[in-house]
DNA sequence: TAAAATTATGACCGATCGGTCATATGACCG
DNA sequence: CGGTCATATGACCGATCGGTCATAATTTTA
């Protein structure tokens, strides 16, 4: 947690440090991300920095709870969808997942990023954040099993994999596929995916899974 | 390219030294990456490094090399199946590509790096290797189409980025479901993949992948 | 064996890093 | 005004990095 004095930076000055953190953080590992060259860039002395954060350390979970509340913030904005179809629960969850990454794609990449990285988070949070992906999509697993919309005899384990492989690079190759620039995503949002040829993608993608995990074809 | 001194050392103690930095630049990317962190471990004088190599990016671009002819050897050793059907194809393909990185474990992780790092390729190679992947996938989805195995109203590049995303990720997840220890890899070089566990889940995802493609489901 | 060529060495260099600290600045208060 | 307290500063520290170079040790050649 940053020390109160950084919560009593005038706004503008506040926010220009946490610019710059995020980005820095966003382009670089941990161990490469600079803080002298983000007091640099901001035009504050490294002392100064330091009487913000603790340490380096402390900046990042800071960036890691910012990021992560970001994105709460986002799936707290559309309902769940109400049907039963676990397929239809994963299109609603990537797409609010890919809009907070096309309107955030840097805190995004923060988060990819402590999944992979060396990044010095507690042992217990890395394993939440590490394991998340794959448990999380193992229950729905088990759940599209029990609706009978995939194949019981498939392993839950091998197509949570499958999923979180997939999902896990979409945004970035939609992002590239389509060239959005960053501009025109702060000013839309949220609202960036309604190019339908975005989400015709996505649909694409999930079709795919849908009919390739579903019953009909795996009776051996 | 290493000067001729290298060559010219004992056999033994250019392994050793090969070795070392193999695992170091299989651990660490390309900045983080020590020289003198090698040259310590080697039991050599930072200066006899650079007797050897022109620099960091030398030794780099060297392991690289060495990396990709020794995958090359892999793909040698067993002929290409008769089929025409594809998914037969990228069976052959990524169980040749698993029984490199099970055996190769380390070098196969510097071929990974070299994708996502900030590792100074030239900027020619780097942009085969980072488009190879794509580019050589969508060409066996244009070949599905023709066949019939594909649904051709499927985005190509889409699909693509499907067979990218799985099979970028499929070595690392089936190394740490079946925990298989490195020494039994090297032991069986290139036997490693007869386990009928493995091959039971690369067929599970492939057979996923091919009813999910299939034209039949994709009657729109 | 003496000269020449090759290889090995580690102190040293400048740059960068995260982090510290004595000191300066300036706002607020009595 | 004087005093207090939060904030700002940047020189400085030790560690690590990639890379250099004069010199020493060793091997090859004549």
């Amino acid at each position: 947690m940053p020390k109160e004095t950084f919560f009593n930076l005038p706004a503008e000055k506040r926010q220009r440090i946490l610019d710059l953190a995020i980005e820095e953080f966003a382009e670089n590992n941990y161990k490469n991300a600079s803080i002298s060259k983000i007091v640099t860039q901001a035009g504050i002395a490294k002392g100064s920095f330091y009487q913000y954060f603790a340490d380096k350390q402390d900046l990042y979970l800071y960036l890691i709870q910012v990021s992560s509340d970001e994105k709460s913030t986002f799936l707290n904005q559309s309902p769940p969808p109400e049907t039963d179809n676990i397929f239809e629960h994963i299109r609603w969850l990537i797409s609010i997942g890919l809009s907070f990454e096309f309107s955030n794609p840097k805190m995004a990449q923060i988060g990819y990023r402590a999944v992979f990285d060396d990044a010095p988070l507690p042992a217990e949070t890395r394993q939440i954040i590490a394991e998340g992906g794959l448990r999380f999509f193992a229950q729905l697993v088990e759940t599209g099993k029990s609706q009978g919309t995939i194949a019981p005899q498939l392993d839950s384990e091998t197509v949570a994999f499958l999923f979180n492989s997939v999902f896990m690079n979409l945004g970035t190759y939609l992002l590239t596929k389509f060239q959005v620039a960053p501009e025109n995503l702060l000013i839309d949002r949220g609202k960036a995916l309604d190019h339908s040829d975005i989400l015709a993608t996505l649909e694409e993608v999930i079709g795919i899974l849908e009919q390739g995990l579903s019953p009909a074809g795996h009776l051996k």
